[in-house]
DNA sequence: GGGGCGAGGTTGTACAGCCAACTGTTGTAC
DNA sequence: GTACAACAGTTGGCTGTACAACCTCGCCCC
């Protein structure tokens, strides 16, 4: 029951992490030096460094040589970890919402040449495509369509098509997400998006195209997610040095 | 005119990266160990690890305890740095697109509620209110409504308003820009949105806001940027252990 | 008051080494 | 043949050290 031991790194960082949104350091406050901290934690510089060094992914601090770090105003905008990111029953359960959802359709099938290139499978490799309504408190807010390899579209067509969460279940049948690669835009929707989401067709629809892929690096899901306007927004973090993000030109 | 001696770890992963790209090693492909990269290179492991590292958050490669990293293909959308995502015109360029615009009215004013949230300031303070129109070889695709705090927006105001770049000119005035928070969302376009870029009030259009700090956290801009439908799609990297994005419930 | 200068403080980069945890493979036993 | 065990290979985590680059701040001078 004791769970895995979290390596010292996360510990610290997860510390300096609460101490800050706890607002023990107000927004633009330095914070100690890696020494001090070093010497209070008990720790090496280096793994001070280590968790700094993920506050700062995270978009906690700054940090420039020469100069203490310094605490970046939330800015209100919450950041989600991987998972409850991934998942949108978790996200909205984290967010105090009570997700829903139904699955409209399960449908074995044959790879289209765009599917078996983002499952990275030959064309004509079977796979499983879903299409599923996610609701929050009862309302439709967004429609999905996943494809997936068969060795997980088997698992998904198996499931209960009113279960809110198919994270939970892939997960416990040892299917692991580790990388997602996110596009987002708008799109029109098309006839089935406004008869499932209750709009009009040609209505804008925000647009999440995700291929996210296990730790080996093997593709787990293509899909394609659309959600009614006004209802989620998404929030990315992005720092000079890093090439997290990006803009793209809208060829189709 | 030699530029700053970049470090080692940089070069390391630049090479690993552009052979990445130049496809020496496919989609799948394991990299070698990290002892004999650090080897062939003539460095030590912690230094071939940062430069891993980078390309791990980069989303180039996949790691795991215990196994080699596997190369995670491209998947064709390509990331730009922090540098190219934050300018339009530096991005436009990069995509071999002819960036322009004009520069619609620069009014002074004093600071909202909101804007003064965002830029740290307090309600009152003076600040420049920036509306301009982004355009793809003549053709308008964005809407961009900038605040920017007065030190930076006196800058502003004095440019030529058909200035293809704000973003070289502030640079060239020691004006820094080095973390950003970008939320995303569809938003109706409202009747100044529709004559701007020629479009009906109304139609969703691709909002993407964002807060700019600089290097020592001080906010430098509260930017606000809406594109038509079909013409940009925004990409992002994310993985287990970063908490780089999020997707938030909209409030408004 | 303002500007220049320098000393000390702080982070960035790089090296070396050690052990633990985990993976993939090989080979053995049944 | 198949399941299991041992092993070598590989990355994750942590420590310690040293120096370089850079920032801040106080001091001095004007």
């Amino acid at each position: 029951m004791a769970g895995k031991a979290a390596p010292l790194y996360r510990k610290v960082a997860g510390d300096l992490r609460a101490a800050i949104t706890a607002g023990e350091y107000g927004s633009g406050a330095r914070l100690p030096a890696e020494d001090e901290l070093a010497r209070t934690y008990g720790v090496s510089r280096g793994t001070i460094r280590q968790a700094l060094g993920a506050l700062r992914t995270d978009g906690l601090v700054t940090s420039r040589r020469g100069a203490r770090r310094v605490v970046l105003g939330g800015g209100g905008a919450r950041l989600q970890s991987f998972e409850e990111l991934r998942s949108f029953a978790r996200w909205a359960r984290s967010q105090g919402e009570e997700p829903g959802g139904r699955t409209v359709a399960v449908d074995p099938g044959e790879a289209t040449e765009e599917e078996a290139y983002h499952l990275r499978l030959p064309v004509g490799e079977r796979i499983f495509r879903v299409l599923r309504v996610r609701t929050l408190s009862g309302v439709p807010v967004m429609v999905e369509r996943t494809t997936y390899p068969e060795r997980v579209g088997e698992l998904v067509a198996a499931m209960d098509p009113g279960l809110a969460s198919h994270a939970d279940e892939l997960e416990a049948h040892g299917v692991l997400f580790s990388d997602a690669l996110h596009t987002i835009d708008v799109v029109p929707a098309d006839a089935a998006d406004a008869e499932l989401l209750g709009c009009r067709a040609g209505d804008g629809l925000l647009r999440e195209r995700r291929r996210s892929t296990d730790p080996a690096g093997l593709p787990v899901e293509w899909s394609q997610d659309r959600y009614l306007p006004g209802t989620v927004a998404f929030t990315v973090r992005n720092s000079s040095g890093s090439r997290a993000m990006g803009r793209s030109l809208n060829g189709s």
